[in-house]
DNA sequence: CGTCCATGTCTAC
DNA sequence: TAGACCTGGACGG
């Protein structure tokens, strides 16, 4: 499932189940999920918001029932190795390698967002700040993608063949291994000089 | 039954 | 830079 486009798809999906409900309680980690960390939250009511960037994702936590000043936030930053996804479900549904858990209020049928992740490659980091280590995203914040690329050009990140420099998630953060093979295959030819693989 | 393969990091040598 | 980290589906014997 997961490179750049499939992870602003999962934002859309928890942005559209949770944009008209109310979460609460406590989020819970499975069992058998040792090496990520516990997030500690609790609240009787509050909302669930998610952005992308590149290959993570962002998911905000906000007390309450409606937006309001100084309210407690809480974000959480996921990368999906190469399974993760997002899920939605009853509670009687929850997935089997559902690995982190929000529940909703008020639901005839209690509802649970799950994070989902069979080969638990996955991993998430309680902490608002984006990798520091990835980059803009292609897509959603180009002119800074460009710019990052164009200026560091003579760096030896680029100095190897371009299907080598593409996974390099410093400079194109959300390109993957079928990405970067579907995006070489349309715009490069070795009539324009390009060493590729 | 077994082997191989998978959209990704992460870290130990 | 090889190996580690994981599950499960496809396919071979």
């Amino acid at each position: 499932m997961p490179e750049g486009p499939e992870l602003f798809l999962a934002s859309l999906f928890i942005n559209t189940v949770s944009q008209n409900r109310r979460y609460g309680g406590r989020v819970i980690k499975s069992e058998i999920s040792t090496k990520n960390p516990d997030v500690e939250w609790e609240a009787e009511v509050y909302r669930v918001q998610a952005v992308s960037r590149g290959k993570e994702l962002k998911i905000t936590l906000c007390e309450g029932q409606e937006e309001h000043k100084g309210e407690k936030t809480l974000d959480i930053v996921f990368r999906f190795g190469m399974s993760g996804s997002f899920k939605f479900t009853t509670v009687q549904e929850i997935p089997k390698h559902s690995h982190l858990r929000f529940f909703t209020l008020n639901e005839d049928t209690p509802m649970v967002l799950s994070f989902v992740d069979y080969r638990r490659f996955g991993r998430w980091e309680v902490k608002d700040t984006w990798g520091l280590d990835r980059g803009p995203d292609p897509m959603w914040e180009y002119q800074s993608f460009r710019e990052n690329v164009m200026t560091h050009l003579n760096l030896a990140a680029f100095n190897k063949p371009i299907c080598e420099a593409m996974l390099n998630q410093k400079y194109f953060n959300g390109i993957g291994n079928y990405l970067r093979a579907e995006i070489l295959y349309r715009q490069v030819s070795p009539e324009r000089g390009r060493d590729c693989c």
